[in-house]
DNA sequence: TTCATTTCTTGTCCTAGTTCAATGCATGCG
DNA sequence: CGCATGCATTGAACTAGGACAAGAAATGAA
């Protein structure tokens, strides 16, 4: 049951057997059904959520009432909204909900702090974690400002295969920063090579 | 000297004057004339630097040589290629640039290690720092996606507001992800009102 | 001070992507 | 099973912003 996790959180940093058990025994597991928004703007964002199984999309509300996805999360992936919300005790500007029916490690703040007094080294870990994810939003950035709107659904079907299949349209173009019905036309496009 | 870096890295950890004379000892002060490149793409970023003083800018080349600018660091910011280079190996795939003369504290890899083991508790005030820069890129993405090119650079000017007398106008341009051209249209259509 | 180089502005034409609307297609639910 | 709601597709008209070109203004080096 936790050896997803726990080789998620190796990558980076090697620990002790023991010094899993510690991480281990401070997550809590959580079966959520679809369409369950686990973080509603204005709240505060009180967990780091590990996806066990299922998917997950993290998405603001611009000023147009338009939803903006800025995140995926499937299988091995973390999702929160740790930015802001946990340190600096400012209510979340996104929304964070299931699209599929989901399994978790739920991971809060306290607990966090609990891990890294009783086992520093996650400090590292997590650490690094932010990091990674820091150069993910990088790149995208640099994707959405000099890429086409073809160019970035090509490089999101490549860096995400399977999620195509898993998630409606609209939501990919919600993600690539373009119109559903240019998505849909683009996509005829390539159909016809 | 330290006084700046100090405060900054106080910002949300606090330090005894002991712990911050580890980390004072481990910096290196270096004055850099103005356009001068401190990382070329395909280098290691080997560095952090805090701006003491001066202007700096980071920037990827894309496929059709136009560059993009990602950050730029003013007095009291950090830059680096922190996210990629540094703990994965990986060579840089961005440019850092002084735009001014420019004064740094300069903080190796090695320096950084030495210091989350003589002083643990900056592993922590690193990690916040980290975040914040998340927190930043994450809602620069969103902008990016949902604004027009008036109201980003409308933003851009409540957010720095000397940056735009300090840097060239194409720069600005380039941060915003739209053409010189065009940037110069929206001024002339915000000056007349 | 002068000349050269870079930066900014303005105009014209062009295109990638949007908006709106209509239609057919799934799929979930009572 | 049938119906309703959401989803994808397509087309037509529109627009934000880009590309190119040429001139004006500013900066800087000698």
């Amino acid at each position: 049951m936790y050896s997803q996790i726990n080789k998620n959180i190796s990558r980076y940093v090697t620990f002790e057997p023991k010094e899993l058990e510690i991480f281990n025994s401070l997550l809590e597991y959580k079966t959520v059904p679809k369409k369950t928004i686990l973080l509603h703007e204005g709240e505060m964002c009180n967990f780091e959520a590990f996806v066990i199984k299922g998917c997950v999309r993290k998405y603001y509300i611009d000023a147009n009432g338009f939803e903006v996805i800025l995140q995926f999360a499937i299988e091995n992936a973390w999702i929160s909204d740790i930015s802001f919300s946990i340190y600096e005790d400012k209510p979340s500007r996104v929304y964070i909900e299931t699209l599929e029916d989901c399994e978790f490690f739920m991971f809060s703040p306290d607990s966090k702090e609990e891990l890294f007094v009783k086992a520093p080294k996650f400090e590292r870990a997590f650490r690094i974690l932010m990091q990674r994810n820091l150069a993910v939003t990088q790149e995208r950035l640099f994707y959405t400002i000099s890429k086409t709107a073809t160019e970035k659904y090509l490089e999101f079907l490549e860096h995400y295969p399977t999620l195509s299949q898993r998630v409606a349209q609209h939501y990919i173009a919600s993600y690539l920063g373009i119109s559903a019905e240019f998505l849909s036309k683009i996509r005829t496009k390539i159909a016809k090579h």
